[in-house]
DNA sequence: TTTCAATGTTGACAGTGCCTACTTTGAGGT
DNA sequence: ACCTCAAAGTAGGCACTGTCAACATTGAAA
């Protein structure tokens, strides 16, 4: 690997500043996530990444979007693996889990207004491969929409730590969101 | 009424803040709710809003504490009135819908950290609720948690726009409510 | 009437987002 | 090999914020 001589340049500064987000978000939740702070984590002016990023808000949004998209390549990749509701559902809560305040900031309420395209596509994205797995043949969508409101509800009842602590243990949420699941009455995708 | 002479002091600050806060909470989102804005809107100088809230998180947790409150006096009602699992379904997403942000801020990440017991408790309230509702006699809780998650899920779609547009219209709501919690299945606290 | 704790005010400090003007650098065209 | 120039980084400043300490005003209790 060489090593550059004047680090004037920071060479990929974009993507550091994401990592170092992500890193400094999952510690610290969002409050502290303020652009100097990553700046001076990365080595570089306060001014730095408005070469990058347009604003903070800007730099979120970016963090929301990977997320969407990590998100919905762990479904896509639980979908091809099991083929199930159960799965895909697991899959879901498991990222949920795993990345709180991730996946708090990406429903967060600060990027509500001008939600761009970029976001609300992936977000559909990923809420598309539920939706295929759910349609029922009765030309309804409620089925659908039972399901992802479910796993969501359940993810966020779980972040905010509004169910006993040790339903969080990673061993323990396959069992629980199929329990959750199995109360749900849905026709599978099959022959009409 | 007696109008008071000298307006040095306000006579009901706290309140006052705290209205101020909710109304500029959704009209403006969360961002721009700062104590300096609220004592300004209020008439008052910026330090004042201390001799009452020790902090601005603070401030945030007596609104999110009030918002579960109204949320638990709705369910209560929604309980007397109708009875059913619907009736209170539709009560806990028509307080979502009606106040979008106070909903949001009521599960915010900034109140994560020390979620402070008043608010547990006022939290807690409002879920027994539904707890009573759906807790089936296997022993079993996966009930009351799928119909809680499936409410608190379906609001946050609603609230974040994820849904078509028209679904937030207060008279379909109702039927949507029903239409989703159909899906559901529990068994009534009746006789066994 | 006097006292005093509760409630407001003023001024200051550090931190933040973001803007403008300046500097450094590496890559491409001649 | 040189020049150029846009991309990427820096420095400084402005307006705003949360919070604190010191001071001012007041209504109500003693």
């Amino acid at each position: 690997m060489k090593t550059r001589e004047s680090d004037y340049h920071h060479g990929d500064l974009r993507q550091a500043l994401l990592q170092a987000a992500r890193q400094t978000l999952e510690q610290n939740g969002p409050s502290s996530l303020s652009l100097r702070e990553l700046a001076r984590r990365v080595g570089v002016s306060h001014a730095a990444p408005y070469r990058h990023f347009t604003s903070r808000e800007e730099l979120l949004i970016a963090l929301a979007t990977d997320g969407f998209d990590e998100l919905t390549s762990r479904l896509r990749a639980a979908e091809k693996a099991t083929g199930t509701l159960q799965g895909m559902g697991q899959a879901y809560v498991g990222f949920a889990v795993e990345n709180p305040s991730l996946y708090k900031l990406m429903f967060s309420p600060e990027l509500d207004r001008r939600r761009p395209e970029l976001l609300a596509e992936a977000a559909a994205a990923a809420f598309g491969l539920l939706r295929e797995q759910t349609t029922a043949d009765d030309g309804e969508r409620s089925g659908t929409l039972a399901a992802w409101a479910l796993v969501h509800g359940l993810s966020q009842l779980l972040i905010d730590r509004l169910l006993s602590e040790e339903l969080l243990a990673a061993d323990r949420l396959p069992a629980l969101v199929t329990a959750v699941l199995g109360h749900l009455r849905v026709e599978p995708p099959g022959n009409p």
